[in-house]
RNA sequence: GCGGACGUGGCGGAACUGGCAGACGCGCCAGACUUAGGAUCUGGUAUCUUCGAUGUGGAGGUUCAAGUCCUCUCGUCCGCACCA
């Protein structure tokens, strides 16, 4: 049979009588299965697509013969930096090259067979669904979590924007892997930070990776500790620090500031102006890569002022040093060089004194110094004799008695910067008028349509400012002129809240309604790369948890469980790229064994979750097997007997148990994933299926149902085969409004079973026993056996354990 | 530096809460059917000095029993990285 012909008559099929579309009046029974949206690039699905979209649709099928009723939407991630810099090469306008690829893209869809339902179909470019993108961003500024600030922020010169810390990679930019700058500017942020500590706690009760919950975890950065005050000598500046070891306050030695700490410039004594200046500018001229090094060795300027240690009073300089950041805590640190080794490397170099304040609990323990472990305090006071726990909180609450302090929890994480400087994206819905400041676009003048024709070759500012038609508005509350906002929304913004519009994706009075989406919504499934862990997963639970705050969601997490495909790379091991010479085009095998054959084999040839260098050795081994199939399922379609599901011989029952055996199996397996592991226990069957059709006894009422059976276990891995094979054996209608097989735990049975016997923990035979046997009865059986005997010959059994089903281990 | 994951035949990869290591497949070997076989079917295939011993990167340990748990160690991959 022509497997490859198949696709487009079961697509046509499938497409004629709307099978993938969902039924609205079935939300009780929903199942949403959601893979990542694609970005329209410009060639072909790759092999990245297929490995994310063939086996989720495996799942989502199989959930639908389970008898669910499965929603599993499509759409495209459509604005973003690779048109604009396509156009910029090309001169072919982002619109048009973006729409051209979803076109191609959308075409190519059908070549996988998924039964993505496009009746719900998004693209993020469009303006029906840009208008509540921007209607969130305006949400958003309504309850303050989106505000403007002047700051430094990451610029990359390549790519002509401001890109979020997420997407800065070691010091570069995460598209195009240039260097990135600080870069003082006004921009959009988003508050994330408002929901660092549910964004923290929530990730609990996911069922999503450990790994990725592990790098949200990280990301997020939650450190508890407490806030110190130093005040200045100057009697008028304070310094505040966050610190972890409050215990080892009495061991400062001196209080650093991050360079760009407001407070330097004030502080400063005109004497040490100009080391201080030069070192500031030595600062900013250094790149972050550079200045984020931990090899590098410390340097730093004394300010000439001095502070006061709250608890003991004594008088402390004040330096400044690049190795204090000011974007985390306070951006300034009470130095211990005693217990900490940034401190201690930089006392040496500038002959500070250190002063010792813990000694280890144990007294044979290591106690050279630095010494950072936690410990017993000394030289501290009254605080002398408590360890380090203790210390903390007694020495904290006395400061917060004092006013001098407090305890207080940090985060890593910080704001996310959302402007961007170029052309595809949508407009941000804010306007700025001289008399009223900034002032939001009224929602009923939504969107803000990004304008056709605009000249957007690079040149460090936003493109929309040259395009006066655009940038030129009244101002909504004064009505005088007025300027938009130039910039763009950050492409994540977009794809933050996708999944909240596939189910209403044709609303035009709002964003979603509420009671589809709280009905349909959290996605059940979500399916996709790890990439994305501190990115669009994390952005996505927020606006998430925002949007319930404001009473749209009554759900508090997008996606409940998660589950990130592996990546498969060259045949050389490297990831591929068209640099290397080593990508694999999936067109190469679609055409010549048809779309299931290839899933067939991505899906039995590498873990799913694993994924791993391409080799297609196997996959005209899976070819075969289902030239195996068709084989057997061509034999008994044409012997055209009634099936008959009663086991009667011993080999009916023996077929019987692999059936069910493996039903039980599948199921399981393709539940959590384990796609390969699947597949090869439906070959088993196979195996199991010819061995019995090899019989003489046979009874091919019987073998006709097992095979019927076969072909519905076989259906979520190879939908269009499987309906082939559906029709030969006398389907009327598609196989997959069939029920998956249900595994009959009562067929599982066994009279006898054959389980091992040890002889000290070494399989010394095998005996059969009566299932329903109990330990004294199986011990019985095993030491009556003539293998057992012999090997016993001169030895006394001590110890007997028996594992049911498994094996009895006697202890000699 | 910190955190996490992983390491199993010639290869891809199995092994649920500790319970017969190597499922399934590739490759290889043999047989059958064939004019033929790069088709199909059947059987075999961890290693070894083939009696029964050894085997899950290495060294210890816990246990009647360890790929699985613990300690140390080597290697690979990933994430974070002067986080105070």
């Amino acid at each position: 049979m022509d497997f490859k012909a198949l696709d487009k008559k079961w697509n046509d099929y499938w497409k004629e009588h709307k099978m993938h579309s969902f039924d609205k009046s079935e939300t009780d029974n929903k199942m949403y299965v959601m893979e990542m949206l694609p970005y329209p690039s410009g060639s072909n699905l790759h092999l990245g697509h297929w490995f994310n979209y063939g086996p989720a649709d495996t799942y989502a099928r199989f959930k639908k013969m389970q008898g669910y009723a499965v929603f599993q939407p499509m759409g495209f991630d459509a604005f973003g930096l690779p048109a604009e810099n396509y156009a910029i090469k090309t001169g072919i306008h982002p619109y048009d090259s973006t729409m051209k690829n979803i076109k191609t893209m959308e075409r190519q869809f059908d070549e996988i067979g998924a039964m993505f339902n496009f009746d719900a179909e998004v693209y993020t470019c469009s303006p029906d669904y840009y208008r509540w993108t921007q209607w969130l961003f305006l949400k958003l500024y309504e309850k303050g979590l989106a505000y403007q600030k002047k700051a430094p922020v990451n610029w990359c010169s390549s790519c002509n924007t401001v890109i979020a810390n997420e997407q800065v990679v070691d010091g570069a930019c995460e598209r195009c892997g240039t260097e990135v700058v600080k870069k003082e500017m006004t921009q959009w942020f988003f508050k994330i930070t408002d929901y660092a500590e549910e964004l923290l706690s929530g990730l609990e009760k996911l069922d999503w990776p450990e790994k990725t919950k592990m790098m949200q975890k990280n990301w997020i950065g939650k450190s508890t500790g407490g806030e110190i005050v130093f005040a200045c000598e100057n009697g008028k500046d304070e310094i505040r620090v966050f610190t972890t070891r409050a215990d080892t306050v009495c061991g400062v030695s001196y209080v650093v500031l991050a360079p760009e700490h407001p407070l330097v410039d004030k502080i400063t004594t005109a004497k040490q102006k100009k080391a201080v200046d030069d070192y500031k500018a030595e600062t900013a001229k250094s790149n972050e890569i550079e200045r984020l090094s931990s090899a590098k060795e410390k340097t730093g300027v004394f300010t000439g002022a001095y502070c006061i240690n709250p608890l003991t009073g004594a008088k402390i300089p004040v330096y400044i040093a690049d190795y204090c950041l000011l974007s985390y805590g306070t951006g300034a640190v009470m130095a211990v060089p005693a217990h900490d080794t940034r401190d201690y490397d930089f006392a040496i170099k500038y002959k500070l004194p250190i002063n010792r304040v813990i000694v280890p609990k144990d007294k044979n323990a290591d106690d050279s110094l630095p010494y950072t472990e936690h410990g017993v305090l000394v030289n501290s006071g009254k605080f002398d004799g408590l360890d380090t726990k203790a210390a903390i909180k007694k020495i904290l609450s006395s400061l917060q008695e004092s006013g001098k302090g407090g305890f207080k929890t940090n985060y890593r994480l910080r704001d996310w910067s959302v402007s961007r400087q170029r052309y595809w994206g949508a407009p941000i819905p804010m306007i700025h008028c001289p008399h009223c400041g900034t002032v939001p676009v009224p929602e009923k003048d939504l969107p803000v349509t990004l304008p056709y024709d605009v000249n957007f070759t690079p040149d460090g500012s936003s493109p929309l400012k040259k395009c006066e038609e655009f940038m030129n508005v009244t101002c909504p509350v004064c009505g005088k002129p007025a300027r938009r906002d130039p910039d763009t929304l950050d492409t994540f913004v977009c794809s933050s809240w996708y999944y909240l519009r596939y189910p209403d994706n044709k609303n035009d009075k709002a964003a979603f309604d509420p009671e589809i989406i709280n009905k349909m919504l959290p996605v059940d499934k979500y399916i996709g790369g790890a990439e994305h862990a501190c990115m669009h997963l994390l952005y996505s639970r927020f606006i998430t948890k925002a949007l319930r705050d404001m009473g749209y969601l009554k759900f508090d997490e997008p996606f409940k469980s998660l589950v990130h495909q592996g990546l498969i790379l060259g045949p050389d091991g490297n990831k591929m790229s068209k640099s290397k010479g080593n990508v694999v085009n999936p067109d190469n095998y679609t055409s010549r064994y048809g779309s299931d054959i290839f899933r067939l084999y991505l899906m039995f040839g590498f873990a799913f979750t694993e994924g791993g260098p391409w080799n297609d050795d196997g996959i005209k081994a899976v070819s075969k097997f289902a030239e195996r199939v068709e084989r057997i399922v061509t034999k008994y379609a044409e012997k055209k007997v009634a099936p008959c599901e009663k086991a009667e011989s011993k080999d009916d029952k023996e077929l019987e148990y692999a059936l069910n055996y493996c039903i039980k199996c599948v199921t399981a397996d393709t539940e959590h994933f384990s796609f390969n592991t699947a597949i090869a226990r439906i070959m088993e069957l196979v195996n199991a299926l010819y061995k019995y059709d090899s019989l003489q006894n046979k009874n091919d009422a019987f073998a006709t149902y097992v095979t019927a059976t076969l072909v519905k276990l076989l259906a979520p891995f190879i939908p269009h085969i499987a309906e082939e094979f559906n029709v030969m054996l006398g389907g009327k209608k598609s196989v997959f409004l069939s029920k998956f097989p249900v595994c009959d735990e009562k067929k599982l049975v066994k009279a006898e079973t054959e389980i091992a016997v040890q002889i000290n923990s070494k399989v010394r035979a095998r005996i059969v026993i009566p299932s329903d046997a109990n330990d004294k009865e199986i011990e019985k059986i095993a030491l009556s056996d003539e293998k057992v005997l012999a090997a016993l010959e001169g030895k006394s059994v001590k110890k007997v354990i028996v594992i049911k089903g498994r094996l009895v281990n006697l202890v000699v």
